[in-house]
DNA sequence: TGTCAAGTGCAATTCTGTTGCAGAAACCAG
DNA sequence: CTGGTTTCTGCAACAGAATTGCACTTGACA
């Protein structure tokens, strides 16, 4: 089922430390189904390990981030979602009338990154991003 | 120089009240040159009007926000900066080494929201986009 | 098994942003 | 210009996500 067993051993071998806490973490990332934000982590380890910290579950995200592990992302609620990155490369549409929030394939962004290469000299790391606007459907009612 | 003031008669007529202090948050929003915190426009206004509070420019910003006036984004601070959308359409690309900010041409993002608007009938409103990533000067000095 | 740096828990704190409410003031009609 | 209505502001308290200092614990490695 999940593979960040790899993501556990990648982490022993930069230096890092194989903490049940890191573990359990990772764990509750990846068996939720994505975006899920710090304070769920909390609860869903703390079902089976009552002392964890809120603090430690932000040190580890803030591991995970910098090492491109995980992405964290403001979907609409104001506060960060994270969400495994080995699940596979993707971005979302959010639509500001009704909250849906849909999948975009990454390949979507390539023009982009293409672009900003050849023009500007840079290398873009668009990793998981949340673009909002009118879903068809919202757009259709508002006209009646 | 500045063309602020149609932005608030247009306020007006929408039925907003034309007040002092969000002349005032205007004016310290169009004087600076772009990316201004709610704080910095707090202390710029008290400059000249010392009662004016901080829930106010937030209130106002959010008015702004919902109109299209201003653009809110998170440039890696970790804190919300605001500037002016009737500046110009543009994005940004930012250095997470160096921390450097580069312009980007709005036009970039149109394939972009054509690809969007297509294959998932979704009206992207990319206003203000911050891309993170890496700049060519670090790219290169992180290899010697 | 012992050493020690890295990691954790705890509690306090920081900081951005929000909210309820009473008084002030913009707007409009007369 | 005046009075009435409604929006807006200032104030103060609050919310809640995220951070930090510090003592203690523990994983890694010899
Ligand atoms: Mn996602
Ligand atoms: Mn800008
Ligand atoms: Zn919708
Ligand atoms: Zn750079």
């Amino acid at each position: 089922m999940s593979h960040h067993h790899e993501i556990v051993e990648a982490l022993q071998q930069i230096g890092y430390r194989l903490t049940p806490q890191r573990m359990m973490i990772l764990d509750a990332i990846a068996s939720g189904d994505g975006h899920t934000s710090a304070e769920e982590i909390h609860e869903a380890v703390r079902a089976a390990y009552p002392y964890l910290d809120i603090s430690t579950v932000y040190r580890t995200l803030g591991l995970l981030k910098a090492l491109h592990l995980v992405s964290e992302t403001d979907l609409g609620s104001g506060h960060a979602q994270y969400e495994l990155l080995s699940k596979g490369l993707h971005h979302h549409l959010i639509c500001r009338e009704c909250g849906g929030i849909l999948d975009v394939d990454n390949s979507f962004l390539n023009p982009l990154r293409q672009a900003i290469d050849q023009e500007h000299d840079f290398h873009a790391e668009i990793e998981h991003l949340a673009i909002f606007g009118m879903c068809n459907a919202c757009n259709a009612n508002l006209r009646g």
